[in-house]
DNA sequence: TACACTAGCGCAACGACTTGCAATAGCGCT
DNA sequence: AGCGCTATTGCAAGTCGTTGCGCTAGTGTA
């Protein structure tokens, strides 16, 4: 006998890369743990860019014994699967970008402290013009560019 | 009189940046401190890139009792004069570019770790793709790209 | 369901900065 | 040479990550 969910299409949630997290990292001989389970959670209804510190913070109001260290670990994890991609702020600072769409880097404004994502062409560019170079295959993800944004420059 | 030495133009050492140092500072309302004098003798002879890291350590060889914050301090000072400029590696460490001819921003390969400078071309061609991009004003002394290197991409 | 194997956890310590604050000491001025 | 103003210093504490380690607890297997 078929589930009863199963007959009302209408209700089935579109299918999320999250879903399966747990049978990959068991089929890769890592773990399912209740504390990945809660940092999950916290991905799931995040869309976009997120600090690792407020990351942890989230995590903490679902489970008030929260680790660092494990999250950080577990989101090592979960960049391997590429679930979420990190890159750094102008601080050095990291920022997740959760189920990146596609591989984008990022511009700051160091005068007004705006960010913006590198459109895709010029993103191209860049990777263009340092493959021309020295054969050098750019990080995108991991691409943080500072400077003044055309606002600013005008004062 | 002239000084002995000025009758002699060949032992006349090559004008620093670094000589006007004291007055540059002070003519900006700012002081020539024994601690400051320490860090501009480690940066004398340090020409190319150096981590903060690297020259509190060398400080710390001249002046045991140096601390750490105040070498990031006259850094920063040092940098608003341009006789430094500083960048972040891929981990996000801060990198000091003695004296720099020319801004130029940096290439990391994840994979063996080495680090090349980004040509002016190749750096120009990234400030151009910004600046049509969304007028932005790229800070180039301030780029890190990270990714892989033609030796690393062969495997 | 019980077991053994080992991935992952919490913790404590460390590294690289950053910041607030009270005491010190350059500097310009007389 | 002496003064006073305030830029700097040293220190302590804090933030963001990273790492080594002994103990716990998921997992596949029987
Ligand atoms: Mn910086
Ligand atoms: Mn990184
Ligand atoms: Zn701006
Ligand atoms: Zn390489």
């Amino acid at each position: 006998m078929p589930r009863a969910a199963s007959s009302h299409a209408a209700m089935v949630p579109a299918a999320s890369p999250w879903d399966g997290v747990a049978e990959r990292l068991r089929s890769n001989g890592l773990r399912w743990t209740p504390q990945r389970r809660t940092l999950v959670d916290v991905l799931r209804e995040h869309e976009g860019h997120v600090t690792a510190t407020e990351l942890i913070a989230r995590c903490r109001e679902r489970d008030q014994t929260t680790t660092p260290s494990t999250v950080y670990r577990t989101l090592d994890v979960l960049e391997d699967f590429g679930l979420v991609r990190h890159g750094h702020g102008p601080d050095g600072r990291e920022e997740y970008h959760v189920l990146p769409d596609q591989v984008h880097g990022h511009l700051y404004c160091v005068a007004c402290g705006a960010t913006w994502e590198i459109r895709p062409e010029t993103g191209a560019a860049i990777v263009d013009a340092l493959a021309a170079d020295l054969g050098f295959d750019v990080d995108l993800s991991h691409v943080t560019i500072s400077g003044r944004c055309q606002t600013c420059c005008r004062e």
